[in-house]
DNA sequence: CAGTGGTCTAGACCACCCT
DNA sequence: GGGTGGTCTAGACCACTGT
């Protein structure tokens, strides 16, 4: 149920309700949601409410409006584009697939007389106990902001929830460069490719939406991981 | 003005007018633009239908809403990640740069009894009379949308201003892909690269704003031309 | 035809920012 | 305090889809 005297908008708390509906299950691929007069009735809010929680889905791409016919749940593609960042997992489990993670390296070193972590961790996806490696992601995060963090174990947790949760500090945004790379031995090793294609490698900083730089990373990822865009073109 | 009587939504018709003025340089970087009172008045329309225009603004990356102050103007992000379409140029001038493009090919074909025109450009940027070429661009258009196409030379026109200007139609979004490939001796002699370097390959769709199909293409990218991205990263 | 989403109006109250 | 954007209500009419 909703709660209009909550600080959280009714059509945030909406949205999260029929995501996690969404993710959990409860409505399935190509389901119709309930229109939207019936959620009119359902929760005592008006359609307007109701449709910006729609959109913002819509823009997610868990949802496609059909007119006249209703709302679509729409697990496929659109979101592909989305690489790391927290959304992997979410990914992950809208297609039954198990996201994985391996720590490769943990380590702390000095430069420039502060202490920074640096975690290297192999990342993927798991169904029918089949592991697909996607990425190989490697980060450099100040010690002095984040004191203790090399005592996490990272396999089961999110460094990004770790972030939040305990150290306040909440990722906004990241200015990456790609380019094409020819792999590593190890990075082929790593990632259990045959093919010596070529990878794609970006890097580049995460900052806070105050434009502190939290995170130094470089990801490098497999043929496996589909790249897709879109691109709005400018007059 | 807008016009009430249109058959194109009154929210459609001002983010055009506002994109327009944008890009037109009207409003400039970082400029204010008109508050939503203020375009209730001078349009005689709804805020509802004022917010629509703009939050779709805010998501194709023109503009930037800050509660309390208004909303901004903000070309930073897109022009960055812009590679080609026509930012290309707009970039090249802002180094000081003279934009070159080279047909290498050009010719009519048939498929499913319908007639394309394939055309392949190379496109560069000249200073100092050096010419460092960035991109091949093949293009493939569907020649009963656009008669006549394959009738003008594209060594000095922009394909994206004839089909505005001619043929009336607006290139909105592209969907694409990006790979990294490994170069045909033809691309590296064209792109007249020495290094054997692996390239960057983007292919996909452009579609209008009604996402009808106008144009497939694909490009090719010299390791000159460096990918920039700013990613917004979601909770 | 009834039901759906798409657009739009005319208000209201609030939180935020600046002076 | 006066202006800005953020949220929300309670309606209306329309275009599209199915039967």
């Amino acid at each position: 149920m909703l709660n209009k005297d909550d600080v959280i908008p009714l059509y945030v708390q909406l949205k999260r309700l029929l995501r996690s509906q969404i993710l959990n299950g409860e409505f399935k691929e190509m389901d119709l949601l309930p229109s939207e007069t019936q959620l009119m009735k359902q929760y005592q809010i008006t359609r307007t409410t109701i449709r910006k929680a729609i959109a913002e889905l819509k823009q997610e791409g868990l949802v496609q409006q059909v007119h006249g016919k209703g709302t679509y749940v729409r697990l496929r593609e659109t979101k592909d584009t989305v690489w790391n960042f927290q959304g992997f997992s979410d990914l992950a489990h809208l297609q039954n697939q198990k996201p994985i993670t391996k720590v490769l390296e943990k380590e702390t070193y000095q430069k420039d007389g502060s202490s920074f972590l640096k975690l290297v961790r192999l990342r993927g996806l798991q169904s029918d106990n089949i592991t697909t490696w996607m990425t190989i992601d490697t980060s450099h995060l100040p010690l002095n902001r984040f004191p203790d963090l090399d005592t996490y174990d990272f396999s089961n947790t999110s460094l990004y929830k770790l972030l939040r949760e305990t150290y306040n500090t909440y990722p906004h945004h990241a200015n990456l460069n790609i380019e094409p790379i020819l792999g590593t031995p190890l990075m082929y090793d790593r990632l259990e490719l045959e093919e010596k294609k070529p990878l794609l490698r970006s890097f580049g900083v995460v900052s806070t939406e105050s434009n502190i730089e939290i995170e130094h990373l470089e990801i490098i990822y497999s043929p496996h991981f589909k790249f897709k865009f879109s691109q709005y073109i400018n007059y």
